[in-house]
DNA sequence: TGACAATCCTAATGCCATTAGGTTTTCCTC
DNA sequence: GAGGAAAACCTAATGGCATTAGGATTGTCA
């Protein structure tokens, strides 16, 4: 009736078809890999011919900036929910729930996994729209090691540039080995995966307050 | 005169043309992205036209197989040429040695190190020949850790299952951000690799000997 | 009903890897 | 030094790809 109800609908079903796109193109990035996406077996497989496509994303690396931008937000989404699902104000504690939700997200979501954190495709970059929501759980956790540094539970080192990298690469060191070399199992069972806590605690016990610094 | 001497001369000629080849290919790889060679440009480059690759590489794959064992066994020889040259029977500096080593390599040789440590080619798949050169810089580093528990320097759990999977996602974690994140620069300077007498220290007090176990 | 815009199409361009089949070059034997 | 085999290289062709140009169809509203 109104101007702003068609255009809702007509929206609405241009966003249904834009969602089916990217499902489709996870789907065979997952049996054919990543950097082998092909809009014409995206086409195909929505039932469209590949010019179409254009239609809704000005080129293939569109495609991948889209699903760069759709995995950074749930990945972040998804931490922060296990944190807010979590019953504990203990910032410690937060900070490993945190890093297990990300874990477990990653080996659910290889595809985007690897879109996001490995740089496996040749002319991608992604927008720096599409990057925010990765600054934002760069940032969360800034903000859980330094609650725990406040707590007196960490060293103040946690929280400098050497810190924050070594807590990110040895963390991401664990996952990268895992979908490289061990994909197909679970974040608790992992051959890496499993040994999380450990590296945190490897972590924690190098900037332990009052002694472990240098 | 002889027969031998005759193959020889011409066996001198193609391993000349497939040097070259793989020479150019990790030139266009550099600039334009590991997964991105395109044997034309390749052709191109060495003066012929791409079907003559052919008498060489049985498919762009086989290019990038050997590729691979190149890299592998450049590095390994790396590692064990830098322990060679050190001065020291210490297992535990030898294994420090060999890190640094691995890690220098990987800096200067990042087109190769994302083909061994990455699986970023869509349908690659290294040989196993190709593969070797790797198990035996695995078997190494089994072998210096070994050499220190034997000495007393490391528990025994350092050479668990667990204990090498975390010496290596540790290491190579390292490696892997900083070539993600900050890949013009050199390993003694690089924000994540001058990381690495760290992360080694933090695996040395988790595995020391006489109380460092669980 | 007519018009506008969204949606989808076919046709075409220029790139790619790879195969088929022929020509030239190299080099050893006689 | 002539002849012949094998190596090295070529052109032509096939079928795939991403992308552009431009036309037809369809839905939606005045």
């Amino acid at each position: 009736m109104s101007t702003a109800q068609e255009l809702d609908r007509r929206g609405r079903r241009r966003q249904q078809t834009i969602d089916e796109i990217l499902d489709v193109a996870v789907e065979l990035m997952q049996t054919e890999g990543v950097a082998a996406l092909s809009l014409s077996a995206v086409a195909r497989k929505v039932g469209m011919q590949p010019p179409s496509l254009y239609q809704y994303f000005a080129s293939k690396m569109a495609i991948y900036d889209a699903l760069f931008q759709r995995g950074a937000e749930q990945v972040r989404d998804a931490q922060r929910s296990a944190r807010a699902a979590a019953g504990t104000t203990d910032q410690l504690e937060l900070g490993m729930i945190g890093v297990a939700a990300f874990g477990k997200w990653c080996m659910e979501n290889q595809v985007l996994s690897q879109l996001l954190f490995w740089r496996t495709v040749p002319g991608f970059e992604p927008s720096p729209e599409a990057f925010a929501p990765s600054l934002d759980m760069l940032n969360d956790l800034r903000h859980y090691l330094q609650g725990a540094v406040d707590a007196g539970q960490l060293d103040s080192g946690a929280v400098s540039d050497d810190g924050i990298a070594l807590f990110t690469s040895m963390t991401a060191g664990l996952l990268s080995q895992q979908l490289a070399n061990e994909p197909d199992t679970t974040y608790e069972e992992g051959r890496f995966t499993r040994l999380m806590p450990v590296v945190l605690d490897m972590f924690y016990q190098r900037y332990k307050p009052t002694r472990g610094k240098k």
